[in-house]
DNA sequence: ATGCCTACCTGGGAGC
DNA sequence: TGCTCCCAGGTAGGCA
């Protein structure tokens, strides 16, 4: 479910409200939640136990809290993964309340970070932090994915956005697939490819090495765009599955332009907005601004 | 090495 | 009501 944007602002939140806490105890409820950790669930909370969260990090998709010992508890939300922030003396358990960290010396007043997981493909795992060539720290399991579109190494007209540019070229495959491939740029799901597809009237089938490159980088810039107005309002929610750690959806849902329209006018030109089958997923898209390529049908 | 496909889960909503 | 089927914002791992 969640994107970068959503990310980002999970992971501002839990910057405000559990930085500078310690973790007095680890509840796992659900031992496959933690699946990721090597160890197993008791080893997991062993080394949380005492630990101070001491900041709040994110590449892509994946979120991490460093902490006091040059480890991380590394945080992915998956399709429907939420971190609450509980401040009360008896929090509320929800239903789907997969990991609870019972937080003390929080200056927030924090006494809880709730892993909420309804499918539970996100996961939580404390992890070594290892440093990269640029001189940042991530931890283990991120060393394969690619920066994002809002790490500052990637800005507009750095080398890093035309070595992406160059990446995504490289690639064999049709365009939205190299652009939700995370070990090409990452933070990008299946909302936001659709969105920046749209604006950039690209076709998501169209083949990467075919594209120009100024066509590629505008796509990119597209994505950026997108993203950054999302994060602006708290993200994209369509219900109760995607909330920021204090519960409260965000609105940029009503700021989509294809993504969930089928059927409905293209706000360009009117046409109807299709809905294809992509990667046992769909992709929104306009049949007039988005001219599908030779031979899309065998690959939509 | 690279690209594609499936599995991993749970639940909501549509259709019968 | 209740069953079945389809759909959902993601990634890793195994296969060709």
């Amino acid at each position: 479910m969640p994107e970068l944007p959503e990310v980002e602002t999970v992971r501002d939140g839990l910057e405000r409200l559990v930085v500078g806490a310690r973790v007095r105890d680890v509840e796992v409820l659900r031992g496959y939640s933690v699946r990721r950790h090597d160890g197993g669930p008791e080893s997991f909370a062993d080394q949380l136990r005492g630990r101070t969260l001491t900041g709040a990090a994110r590449r892509g998709k994946f979120l991490w809290l460093p902490l006091d010992d040059a480890s991380a508890l590394l945080a992915h939300l998956g399709m429907s993964g939420q971190l609450l922030v509980r401040d009360g003396a008896d929090p509320w358990v929800h239903p789907h309340l997969r990991v609870r960290l019972h937080l003390d010396a929080s200056p927030s007043g924090a006494t809880a970070l709730d892993f909420v997981d309804q499918r539970t493909f996100g996961y939580l795992a404390v992890a070594d932090l290892l440093p990269t060539p640029d001189g940042d720290d991530v931890p283990a399991p991120v060393a394969h994915v690619a920066r994002d579109l809002l790490d500052p190494l990637l800005a507009p007209g750095t080398p890093g956005r035309a070595a992406v540019v160059a990446a995504v070229r490289r690639r064999r495959t049709g365009i939205k697939r190299a652009l939700l491939d995370q070990t090409v740029v990452s933070g990008v799901g299946n909302i936001y490819a659709d969105e920046a597809l749209w604006h950039a009237r690209l076709h998501h089938a169209r083949a990467t090495d075919r594209l120009r490159p100024v066509e590629v980088a505008r796509l990119l810039d597209a994505a950026e765009a997108v993203m950054r107005e999302a994060l602006a309002v708290g993200g994209t929610s369509f219900d109760a599955l995607y909330v920021n750690v204090n519960g409260e959806s965000g609105y940029f849902s009503r700021g989509l332009e294809v993504y969930g329209r089928e059927g409905e006018p293209c706000r360009r030109c009117g046409t109807p907005i299709r809905r294809s089958p992509f990667m046992n997923r769909s992709a929104y898209w306009c049949p007039v601004c988005q001219p599908a390529p030779r031979g899309a049908n065998a690959h939509p």
